[in-house]
DNA sequence: CATGAATGAGATTTCATTCAT
DNA sequence: GATGAATGAAATCTCATTCAT
C-alpha cells in the first residue's frame, strides 16, 4: 500500500515538473494538456487520472514549487549570520530559482487570471508566506541596525519585483551568467537597504 | 481623400485604445476579437477591415503606447534639471503609466510568447529604445558625479523591473495611492544609485 | 433589419425542428451536436452561432413545441362544444402530437436530468400550463355535470400519463393507426371520467 | 465449487441492486461505471470481472427486477379472488414497485435506445411477459363478466402507461403518499374497465 | 480476484478568420 | 466599409474498456 502510494506520488511530482516546464515555455494558455502529456510520453487521459483538470494541475505545480522554495528560504533565515548576509543569500537563492526554475516560477505572474476563486486565495496566501520571509529578514536587519528602512513593505516589493523581472530579459548563455547577475543585484539592492 | 485617411487613422487609434483596455483586463489570450469589437460597439468583421489579424492589432497597440511614452520620457530627459531630478521624474512617470494605463503596459510582459517572428524584433527594439532613455539618464548622472554606478545596465534593469512589477500587486483604492508609491520608489531607487 | 431578423428566426426554427428530430431519435445524450449539424448540412460551429450551448438548444426546442401545442389546446378549450367533446378533441390532439411529433415530445421525459437549474423551473412551468388546460376542461365538465370526478388532478395524471406512454410502444405502420388508437383512448378515458 | 458459485451469484446480485439504484438516479448515460463501482466500494475493474460490459450489466438489472416483479404478479393472478380484486392488487403492486423501486423500473424507458440488437428482443419479450399477466387478468374479468372491455390490449396499455408515468411527477414526501395514489388509480382505472 | 494505471475515441465548446452581400 | 453567417481547427474533458501485476 505504502509503496503504491509512494509510486503514485512520485508520478504526480514527475508530471508536475514536466508540466511546469511546458507551462513556463508556452504560458498557461499556450500549454495544452496534449503538450504536457506528450512531454511525459503519456496520453491526455492519463493526466486526468492524476489531476482532475488543468487548473488543478497548475495549482499543484504552484504548491510544489513554492513550498520547496519557501522551505529553503526559511532555512536561510534561521542561519546564524548577519541580516545582511541573510538577505544576500536570499537574493541569490531567489534569482537562481527564478531563472533556473524559470519553468515553475513563471506561473506566478497574474494568478487571478489563471486561478478560479477556488484556489486563488490559497495561492495568494502561499505567495505572501514566501514574501514574508523577506519581510522577516528586513525586520530583523532594521532591529539590529544593519538596515535603515522606513517603508519595509515597499522595500520588499522593490527587491522581489526587480528580481522577478529578470526572467523577462535573461537569456541563458548570454553575456552575464546567473552568478554575475545575482552578485550585482545583491550588491545594489543591499545598498538600497543600508 | 486626406479627410478619409484622417478619419480612418482616428478610428484605428480608437480601436487600439479599446483593444488595449480589454487585452490588459483579460490578457492577450483571454481577450477575444468579439470582446474587443463589443467594447467598440462594432462587429468582429469590422476589426478585420482595420487590422489584418489579432497579432497585428496587438502590435499596433504596442507601438502606440510605447511611442507615446517614449516621447514623454525623452522630453523629461531634455529638461534642464539635474540627473537626479530627471530620474525622479522618470520613475514617477513610468509608475504612473504602468499603473493608470496598466491596460496597455501589461502587453509588454512576455513578448516572445505573443508576437511572431515578423514583429518580435521591432517590439524588442522599441522596448530597448524606451529603456534606453533610462540608460541615458543614468549615464549622464554618472558623468556628472551624481550617481555612482558601475553596472549601469543592471541598475536600469533593477529600476524598471521593480516598477513593472507593481502591476502585480497594486490594487486601485488600496492603502497606498500611486503618488505615495512612486514617491517611495523614487526615494529608494535613487538611494541605490547615489 | 426586419428582414434579417426574420431570416435568422426562421433559421433558428429550422434548427430547432431538426434538432428535436435527432434528439428524439437518439435521446438527448445520444444526439451529438455533430449529428444535429450534419442533418442541417451545417458545421458544429454554426450551431453555436445560434445557440450558446447544447442545453440552450434543447430548451428552445421545448419552448417551441410546447407553446405551439398549448395554443392549439387552448383553442380547443375555447370552442363552443360540450366538455366531453372538448376532452375527446384534446385527447385526440395530444396523442397525435405525441406520436407524429414524437420527435419533439420525447424531450419531455425526465426534465430534471436534462435541464440545469437555470431552465428547469421554466420548463416545469410550461408543462404545468399545458396540463392546466386539461384541468380546466375537467373542471368545466364537473361543474356542468358531464364528469363525475373527485380527484381531478389524479384523473388528469392518468389521462396524460397513459397517452404519453404511447410513444413507448407505438410503431408507425403497425396494426393500429393513430386514429384507431386515439379513438379507443378517448372512449376509455372518457368512460373513466363520466 | 458450489459455494464459490453461490458467493459469486450473491455478489452479482448485490452489484445489480446498487447499479440499478445509480442508473435510475442518474440515467443510463449519466451513470458511469465509476459511480456504480463507488457505490459498491469497488473499483471499476472489478465490475468488469462480473459483467463483461456496461450493457450486459444493465441487461442483467433488467432481468433481475422484472423477473422478480413478474413472479409476484403471477402469484396475485393465481390467488383465489375476483378479477376486480386481482386487478386492484396488481395496480397497487405495480405502482408500489414503480415508485419505491423507481431505481430499477426506470430502466425500462426507451429500451431500444439503450440495448443493442443482442439483447433488445429478450428485453421486449420479458416486458411482454410482465404485461401479459395484466392481459390475463383482464381476459379473465371479461369472461366472468366483471369487466366490459372490447379493446383489451388498449385497456392494458392505458393502465400500465398511466402507472408508469407516475414516476415522472411523484415526489417522495409530497402531499399524496403511495397509498393514496394507488387507491385512487385503482378506483379510476377499474371504473374504466367495468 | 482485484486494482491502479492507462488508452483512445468522441463530445462539447471556443475562436480567429473568411466571405458573400 | 460593414455585417451576419459560417468554417475549421484545436482545446478541454469524459468514459468505457483493457491489462499488467
Amino acid at each position: 500500500m505504502k509503496l503504491r502510494e509512494k509510486k503514485a506520488a512520485k508520478k504526480k511530482e514527475e508530471i508536475l515538473r514536466s508540466a511546469s516546464k511546458i507551462i513556463s515555455r508556452r504560458g498557461y494558455d499556450g500549454a495544452t494538456m496534449e503538450d504536457i502529456a506528450a512531454e511525459l510520453l503519456m496520453t491526455k487521459g492519463a493526466l486526468y487520472y492524476y489531476f482532475k483538470n488543468k487548473e488543478e494541475l497548475l495549482y499543484q505545480c504552484h504548491v510544489l514549487v513554492l513550498s520547496e522554495a519557501e522551505e529553503k528560504l526559511e532555512s536561510i533565515y534561521r542561519e546564524n549570520i548577519s541580516s545582511i548576509e541573510k538577505m544576500r543569500k536570499a537574493i541569490r537563492f531567489h534569482i537562481e530559482v527564478a531563472i533556473t526554475e524559470k519553468e515553475t516560477f513563471n506561473l506566478i505572474i497574474k494568478p487571478e487570471m489563471t486561478f478560479s476563486e477556488k484556489h486563488i486565495s490559497k495561492v495568494l496566501k502561499q505567495r505572501d508566506d514566501y514574501a514574508g520571509v523577506f519581510d522577516k529578514i528586513i525586520q530583523e536587519g532594521v532591529q539590529s541596525g544593519e538596515f535603515v528602512v522606513k517603508e519595509k513593505k515597499m522595500a520588499r516589493m522593490i527587491i522581489l519585483g526587480s528580481m522577478n523581472w529578470i526572467q523577462q530579459w535573461y537569456i541563458p548563455g548570454g553575456e552575464k551568467g546567473i552568478d554575475d547577475i545575482s552578485k550585482v543585484y545583491a550588491e545594489y539592492l543591499l545598498k538600497m537597504l543600508t
